[in-house]
RNA sequence: CGGGGUGUGGCGCAGUCCGGUAGCGUACCUGGUUUGGGACCAGGUGGUCGGAGGUUCAAAUCCUCUCGCCCCGACCA
């Protein structure tokens, strides 16, 4: 491609709001305009590299048996409404205004069960691996991070079918050493992490990570290979078991005590004596929570605990009534109405503990929970901290911030049994098809590889995502015929072999084409000017590590096919 | 949805507090000189200052409403 011709408008200054690196190279390297709040335009050469991923996925996904779909991004919003995701999904799907009944898909679990209704009809018929590369909408409340959070974007989803939960086993782990080929081949450094599988429904999932500030993401990550979520991660610390044994419960006044803090330091409690209360209403219900000291309750472990996502902490005017005191004085002994108690496990059989009397500015010490309260479960709730005890292997849990660049599900038969997509088994019965669902976030891969290779002067390409494999750059060629004679010459022959060459054949100075040959970042520069040319000779310069060899011209196309050789 | 910020030639910004000829850099056009790390000189094109309404002799500037965008939070597959 000859940039004389090409449309790569590459930027010298960026609006300061461009936060995070990704973006700002996407912007200055002419890859991507922005049109909306997460609405992205590619331009060509962004373009170019995200076929390039595409190609990647569709190679790895055909790989395991993988059919490529093209599913419609209009959808009937009866197939939503038949499980329940209308609502689940809530103002996350767009609905189209002029049109009754159409809705733009945020992901295509319903799509894919109604076609495996048509025509899965038995065991014979499977197992299936349908996927598709394809926009998605979703009506983000608050689109961020260029390209990493958007309204539209273009997600490779697959979906697997099979007659029963060993088979989806399988069809799992095809997806999951796939993904890890993917990722592996596109030069991420990824971490895999068990994960809450939230509004998706399901049994298991995992996802793919990359760590990144720009993430959205916290998860717990220990060298030993322990990686998960912070909404699914657990620490060993243990529990903090009884104290004070056979001593009855007994009030004493706090009224300086509203926080956990304030306890700790008026009192010289110790943490592990302390039961922080927390009232949630749950499905509308009050429940209290009971968490050690100043343990953070985690609310994405209390949606999957109590299977729902409708949830929110009690208004203050709501405490009163619920539990006789406002927040600070609130504990699970003498509440004023009967509601539900689950504490955390680090408060299993707990005694001598001291929490709020449900009298403001009152405190009970010696609650022992077998003795003096009810406490109706015992769960992990509570965010695990970085520093805690790996429960795997026991050393110090690091907590970081990461991008999710792919996520796979065992969906099971949620979506089948809703819209009746069932098939007969051997003996002949009725059962419902054995679903999973696999995603990965195109624009992410794209946006998480530059996050981790790029420099002050652009982006560092790899040769698999490279928009382009070597970059010809041609020094005054306007001027001296003899250079453009050579580099016309180098440009015929690297593309007749089959490579992809930028060729700068812009009349610009030699600054400029420096300047933007290190900000596009192709891995392999080629620069043809006029002191090395007249001694016969070629600049071959690494946009990674920056060498530069001096290669005669007769050796140059031997030179760029051992670079791209393996 | 709550909090903070912002909107001025294509792009990046100043000017707004304190009303009075719309400015700088860059890009672009013409001519000339230059050419190994974002060249120089000279001349030139281009903006109803996000939108609507109001105050005023006069509004980018003051007031009211409104829209867009960015950041933090809430939310998030």
């Amino acid at each position: 491609m000859r940039q004389s011709e090409y449309f790569i408008p590459t930027l010298k200054e960026l609006a300061s709001e461009t936060q995070i690196p990704s973006h700002q190279m996407l912007l200055r390297a002419g890859m991507v305009r922005q049109i909306g709040a997460g609405i992205f335009s590619f331009l060509p050469l962004g373009y170019k590299v995200v076929k390039k991923i595409m190609e990647i996925l569709r190679e790895e996904i055909d790989g395991i048996g993988g059919q490529e779909f093209l599913l419609p991004a209009l959808n009937p919003i009866e197939i939503w409404e038949q499980t329940n995701r209308v609502e689940a999904m809530g103002d996350v799907m767009f609905h189209i205004k002029n049109r009754d009944g159409l809705v733009l898909a945020p992901t295509h679990e319903e799509i894919i069960t109604v076609h495996a209704r048509q025509h899965v009809k038995s065991y014979r018929d499977m197992p299936q691996i349908w996927y598709q590369i394809q926009t998605k909408f979703r009506n983000e409340p608050r689109p961020k991070s260029g390209i990493l959070r958007g309204r539209q974007f273009i997600m490779k989803d697959s979906y697997s079918l099979d007659s029963s939960f060993e088979a989806l086993d399988i069809s799992y782990d095809k997806h999951f050493e796939a993904y890890k080929r993917i990722f592996d081949r596109c030069g991420l450094e990824y971490f895999i992490v068990g994960a809450s599988s939230g509004a998706m429904g399901g049994r298991q999932s995992q996802e793919f990570m990359v760590e990144s500030d720009a993430g959205e993401d916290v998860c717990a990550v220990c060298d030993c290979g322990y990686a998960a979520n912070t909404e699914v991660a657990t620490s060993d610390v243990g529990t903090v078991g009884r104290a004070f044994e056979g001593e009855a419960m007994e009030e004493f006044a706090t009224p300086n005590a509203k926080t956990i803090n304030d306890l700790k330091e008026q009192f010289e409690l110790p943490e592990d004596r302390l039961a922080k209360s927390v009232v949630y209403m749950i499905d509308s219900k009050p429940v209290l929570i009971l968490m050690r000291g100043n343990d953070e309750l985690n609310e994405a472990k209390l949606e999957s605990v109590f299977g729902t996502n409708n949830l929110r902490p009690a208004d203050t005017d709501e405490l009163p009534e619920i539990t006789g005191a406002n927040a600070g004085s609130i504990g699970p002994v003498n509440l004023k109405t009967k509601i539900q108690i689950v504490a955390d496990n680090r408060l299993l059989d707990a005694g001598g503990m001291v929490s709020g009397a449900n009298k403001d500015g009152f405190h009970f010490k010696n609650i022992d929970f077998k003795r003096d309260c009810k406490i109706d479960a015992y769960h992990d709730l509570r965010s695990v901290v970085p520093g805690e005890k790996c429960s795997k292997c026991g050393e110090p849990l690091r907590v970081v911030k990461a991008i999710e660049l792919g996520h796979i599900f065992k969906l099971g038969t949620k979506y089948s049994e809703a819209l009746g997509a069932t098939f007969l088994n051997s003996e002949g019965k009725e059962n419902p098809i054995v679903m999973g669902s696999y995603g990965i976030g195109v624009e992410r891969v794209l946006a998480c590889f530059i996050e981790h290779n790029y420099d002050d002067n652009g982006i560092v390409w790899n040769k698999a995502l490279s928009p382009y494999h070597v970059h010809l750059i041609g020094l005054n060629i306007q001027k001296f015929e003899n250079l453009k004679e050579g580099c016309e010459k180098i440009y015929n022959e690297l593309s007749a072999l089959g490579f992809e060459v930028l060729y700068d054949d812009r009349n610009e100075s030699p600054g400029v084409k420096f300047n933007d040959a290190d900000l596009l970042g192709l891995p392999l520069q080629l620069v043809v000017g006029k002191k090395s040319f007249e001694n016969g000779n070629v600049e071959l310069k690494n946009r990674a590590t920056g060498e530069r060899d001096i290669v005669p011209v007769e050796e140059l196309v031997a030179k760029v096919q051992e670079y791209f050789a393996d």
